[in-house]
DNA sequence: ACTCATTTTCAAAGCGCTTTGGATAACGAC
DNA sequence: GTCGTTATCCAAAGCGCTTTGAAAATGAGT
C-alpha cells in the first residue's frame, strides 16, 4: 500500500492525501478525516526512504560501535545509554542506526554515514583525552554530540558529561574525613577522558588534605571484574596497603570486593570502598541500603538528555554548541567506614 | 557530490558511472578505473535512501528494544550480542537499526518497520514461552530470526539458541555426582523461554537421579545481582538449605556469592555454585582458572551467527527456516566441590 | 448574474539512484 | 562495401514521496 494506491482508492490526488496526513492546513477537515480513516484502515505507512529522499532528512541518528580489535570490549554502559537515547529518539520520530567500524576506520565511518545521507546526526561515545573523531565531525560541520568530553579538543562542540572531577574529589574527601590516608584509585584506562578527570579530582583532594599521592596506589585498567580483583589483590600485598579504594565502576568494585573477601578482609570495616555507579539496570546498587557507597549518575538519563540535545542541534544547526554538566550524587552505603585501628 | 555531478565531471552518463561503480560487466576496464579514481578523489558515496528506493532493498536490519516500562531493564547481554551481529552486518554491507517500543506496541513496531520499508529483516530477542511477536512476523511473511526459541510457537521459524536444557541438565548432574542432593535453581523470569528450558534440564537431572524437586529451592527472578543475593539469603535460612546453587547468569551468581560471604560460607567448599556464562566482555569469568564453574556459551558469537543466518534468509526467502543449536561448554572453576560433611 | 477572494484540490517536477531498452562504435568476416 | 557481432555507452523511466505553481470549486459582495 503506497501513496498512489491510497489516493486512488480515495479518489484524491497524492498531493492532497500527503497533505492531509502531514497536517497541512490546505485541506478541509472533512477530507482529512476521510483520508486518515482510510490510511488507518489499510495500514498505510509512508515509505521512509522515499520520504527521506523527498525531504532531504533521514530522521535517523547514528551511533558507531567501535570494535576494539585488541580488547574485544563492549562498554557495559552501552545498553543503558542507548535505551535512554532510543526512547527520546522515538518520541521525536527518529530512528537509531548503528554502524560497526574497526578502530582504524572510525573517522571514515562517521564521514561515510553523512555522505551517504544515512543520518542527520551522530552521537560520539567514549571520548579519549585526544579524540580525532571530534575534529573530523567539527570540520564536516554536521550535528553531533559527545557523551563525555575531550580535553584535547581544539574547537567547541556539544557535550553532556558527568562532573567526574568533582565527584571523585568529593568521594576522596569523604574518605579522608573518615580518617583514611592510604587511598587507592582503581581507574579506567587513562587514555579515556573521564578517567583523567577522575584522577584529577582524586589528586586535588589529596593535595588539599596535604597528602602525597603514591603511584603504587593509582592503578589504571579496563573496568572489568577481573582487573578490579587483580589490582586490589596486588595492592593488598604492598608493605603499606590501602585502607580505602576508589573504583571507577560497579563492575570493578565487585572485583575489589572479591579480592577483599579472599584476603579475609571485611569491606566497610577493614577496607572502605567507593564505586562509581552508572545505575545500570542489571547492576542496581542495593535496594534500601546501597551495597556500595557510590558516586551515582544515571547513564540512561544521560542518554535521554544526549538525544534531546542532539535533536535540538539538528533543528537549529546555526546555534552555538551547547553543553551540559551533570552532578553525581554521593550516596552512602555500607562499604565505607572509619579507618581501622592498626596496632 | 552525487551521481549526476560525478558523471558530469567525468563526461559520462549516470548509467555508466553507476555500472562502473557497481561492478557490472558492460563497462570497459579503462573507464571503470577512471570512474573509481574520480569517485575516490571526490569522496563520492551513493545516497543510501536513493539507492534503497531504486533497488527496493533497505540494506538495513532492525532490532526492537523493548523497554519494559515496569522493570526498566536492559538485558545485559544486549551489548555483546549486538556487537557480534553488527560486525557481520558490516561485512555484508548492512546497517543496523534500533527502534524503541513500549511493551504494548512491540508487534506494531515490527509491522511498521517493514511497512515503512525501513528494514529488510529483523532480529527478535528475548522470546518468551508464549511469544506473539513470532506469529506476527510469520504472518507478515518477512525475514526474521529469533535469538532463542519459543515453545508456544505454532509455525516454523528461524532461530539460533543455546541448548539450555542440556547444559543445565549436565550442570545439575555434575553437582549430583559431587554428592549434592539439595540443589537450588536461581532461574531467570519463568515467562522467558530459556528459563523454562533450563528448569526442564534441571528437573530431568534430578529425576534421573531419583531426587524429588523441592519448590523451595526453585526460584525465579530477574537476573540481577540484587535478586541473586536476595534469593540465596532467603534459601540459606531454610531448615534444610541447599548445598549447591545453579544461577542463571554470572550477574546473579555474583549476588549469590555475596550472600554466601555474608553468611560466612565459602563458595566451592560450603556451597557449590554453577553459573551460566554468556562470556560478556566486561564480565570475564577469570583468566586461567575460572572463578565460577559455568555453562559457557558466547553470546557475541551467537550474535554473529544470527546475523549471518538472517542475511542468508533475506537472500533466499523461499528456503524453509533454518535453525541452529549451540552446545554450551561446562567449564570447571573453583566454585564447585564435593558436598560438605554435616555432622 | 458577475466579480473577486478564499478555500480546496490537482498535475507535474524533483529528490538520487538503478535499470531497461536502445543506440553507437569497433571489428572482423565475407 | 555490407553485414553481423560484440563491446561500450546512453536517454529515459521508475522507485514513493514532498512541494511548487496553477486550476477548480466555493462563497461573499455588489
Amino acid at each position: 500500500m503506497n501513496l498512489k494506491q491510497l489516493s486512488q482508492i480515495l479518489g484524491l490526488s497524492q498531493t492532497t492525501v500527503s497533505r492531509a496526513l502531514n497536517g497541512y492546513p490546505e485541506v478541509s477537515e472533512a477530507t482529512r478525516m476521510r483520508v486518515q480513516a482510510a490510511a488507518a484502515k489499510h495500514g498505510y505507512r509512508p515509505n521512509s526512504r522515499a520520504k527521506g529522499l523527498a525531504t532531504g532528512k533521514a530522521m535517523v541518528i547514528g551511533h558507531v560501535i567501535p570494535s576494539s580489535s585488541q580488547h574485544e570490549m563492549v562498554n557495559p554502559i552501552f545498553g543503558d545509554f542507548v535505551a535512554g537515547a532510543a526512547r527520546k529518539y522515538a518520541e521525536h520520530g527518529y530512528d537509531m542506526m548503528f554502524t560497526h567500524a574497526d578502530d582504524i576506520s572510525i573517522e571514515e565511518a562517521y564521514r561515510t554515514l553523512f555522505k551517504r545521507g544515512a543520518v542527520d546526526g551522530v552521537v560520539l561515545q567514549g571520548p579519549k583525552v585526544v579524540e580525532p573523531r571530534i575534529s573530523v565531525l567539527a570540520k564536516m560541520n554536521v550535528p553531533f554530540i559527545v557523551h563525555g568530553r575531550s580535553t584535547g579538543a581544539g574547537e567547541p562542540y556539544s557535550w553532556i558529561d558527568v562532573n567526574n572531577k568533582r565527584s571523585f574529589l568529593r568521594a576522596t574527601q569523604f574518605l579522608i574525613d573518615l580518617g583514611h590516608r592510604r587511598i587507592a584509585l582503581i581507574n579506567g584506562l587513562e587514555e579515556m577522558d573521564f578517567a583523567q578527570r577522575r584522577r584529577e579530582g582524586y589528586l586535588e583532594a589529596l593535595q588539599m588534605a596535604g597528602l602525597a599521592p603514591d603511584p603504587e596506589l593509582m592503578r589504571s585498567a579496563e573496568m572489568t571484574e577481573i582487573y578490579g580483583h587483580h589490582e586490589t589483590r596486588n595492592m593488598l600485598q604492598l608493605a603499606d596497603p590501602p585502607t580505602a579504594i576508589l573504583a571507577a565502576s560497579m563492575i570493578s568494585a565487585i572485583g575489589v570486593r572479591r579480592a577483599l573477601d579472599e584476603a579475609g578482609l571485611k569491606m566497610g570495616r577493614d577496607v572502605s570502598v567507593i564505586a562509581h555507579d552508572d545505575e545500570l539496570s542489571y547492576l542496581k546498587n542495593g535496594q534500601d541500603v546501597p551495597i556500595f557507597t557510590a558516586t551515582r549518575s544515571s547513564v540512561r538519563h544521560a542518554g535521554e538528555i544526549a538525544a534531546e540535545m542532539l535533536i535540538d542541534r539538528i533543528n537549529t544547526p546555526e546555534d552555538p554548541p551547547k553543553t551540559r554538566l551533570l552532578e553525581a550524587e554521593l550516596v552512602l552505603g555500607s562499604s565505607t567506614g572509619p579507618t581501622p585501628d592498626r596496632s
